[in-house]
DNA sequence: CAAGATTGATCTGTCAATCTTC
DNA sequence: GAAGATTGACAGATCAATCTTG
């Protein structure tokens, strides 16, 4: 794994290796528990057995293209939206399309483009598989939290986000 | 993948598909990117080239290990307290085992048990990634929330955590 | 036979190299 | 030649099956 050309710049400005105190070493573990167990339950749930479900990628790559008037996004618009690299989405979407779910097809207006569009069979799919998902988000992270709570959750993960974006 | 097994009762209790309004769809989108993201970054951040570095669970076995008194844990343990599967376990501690990080016996006391060790090479693998990788999470997570917000975001997490581990 | 651990087949993602279109 | 996309080799994770010890 190369993956070190993506973030360079972190870290902190003094140079000197700080340690985390209690709270603050407690707040990352929590974070970091969230972040490996919260995905994974949502995996089990797009994926049921005998398994012909969706992983979650392909469940969001299913759902973009759904919000297009057109049911098409171009291959690189899809990567940007479901946070995958063009290679990644390319296998995936190479998967959907061996399963009816997707079509790809060259942009007519400029044949450097893929485009990728959403099947009747793969909006079939997700229409199938949207309401089981939705009742597991918000009974996993809605739930959960009392409004206040939700907008100090949302306020917290978009400062978050701003950070990590521009590494 | 038949990670159902896992994961059954997430259905909310009207049983009715109740869709997401809109600060809610915004605060699980924030959320979601979070726990694409963050570990994105870790993993960069652990995994510099050319590659002899550590994966972010790679890191965390290590530093449990290092917690350990007599650095020495289970793999059950250790499996239990890195969030992952036995068997993902297994396969992960050979390759650190096969790198010289740690080493692997059975339990003297009882040989259905085996324990993980932390060697010296590995001891001093951690201590050299530590102070990078700490100066990481500072920057990515604490930084950026001021400390009522980081308060705010360990309760939230802790709350979601109590739901999703006893699914 | 149950608990702990390992193994092998398979699948998905990463990286680097390549192909195509403009 | 650069942008968009694809490909293939390899690394890592999952699942099911197996092995081992008590």
């Amino acid at each position: 794994m190369t993956r070190a050309t993506v973030n360079r710049s972190a870290k902190s400005a003094s140079g000197t290796a700080r340690w985390l105190d209690t709270e603050e070493a407690a707040t990352w573990r929590a974070l970091a528990e969230v972040m490996v167990r919260l995905p994974w339950a949502l995996e089990c749930q797009l994926h049921p057995p005998p398994d012909a479900g969706l992983s979650f990628i392909e469940y969001h790559a299913l759902a973009r293209l759904s919000e297009e008037p057109t049911h098409t996004l171009r291959m690189s618009e899809l990567a940007v939206l479901t946070n995958a690299s063009l290679s990644r989405l390319s296998h995936l979407v190479k998967r959907l399309e061996s399963r009816g779910l997707v079509r790809r097809e060259p942009d007519p207006t400029n044949g450097r483009f893929t485009n990728a569009i959403l099947t009747r069979r793969g909006h079939a799919k997700l229409v199938a598989s949207a309401p089981a998902h939705v009742d597991t988000v918000r009974s996993l992270v809605i739930e959960p939290l009392r409004p206040d709570e939700l907008r100090q959750l949302r306020n917290a993960a978009e400062r978050l986000l701003k950070r990590v974006r521009d590494e």
